[in-house]
DNA sequence: ATTCTGACGTGGG
DNA sequence: CCCCACGCCAGAA
């Protein structure tokens, strides 16, 4: 019997191909698994992602490059310490050059992927 | 079962 | 550019 990986752990096998340093958004991960519109469900799986260490959270922001999901993680700068240690610059929650950094996983994998 | 709440995105004004 | 309304759908109460 085959089993249909759940939408969750495709968001995770996503993630976790997004490279040091880059970011992307939820929209743009739901759009790559065919779910356009979906994409609260993305930010609900990474609520979830607790469980899951290996998925880096912290590289998933909002379609304008807000950290919005910050509050969610331990302390109050946690995501944004993980972030600038990989290089990127964040100035009030929002990141800087967002579209230069930014990945979009229709064109870094391949479409076989999903 | 029903209602509400989101780590969101888009379209219209 | 900003603001608002709506669609999205999994969980919690």
């Amino acid at each position: 019997m085959k089993q249909e990986p759940s939408f969750f752990d495709r968001v995770y096998r996503v993630a976790r191909e997004i490279p040091y340093g880059r970011v992307t958004s939820y929209g743009a991960i739901a759009r790559f698994l065919g779910q356009a519109g979906s994409a609260r469900m993305v930010g609900w799986a990474m609520n979830a992602s607790g469980k899951h260490e290996d998925v880096p959270a912290h590289r998933v922001v909002n379609r304008k490059g807000l950290l919005t999901g910050k509050h969610h993680f331990e302390g109050t700068n946690l995501m944004q310490q993980l972030l600038e240690s990989e290089g990127v610059v964040v100035i009030e929650h929002q990141i800087q050059d967002f579209e230069t950094i930014f990945w979009d996983p229709s064109e870094g994998l391949p479409q076989e992927f999903q």
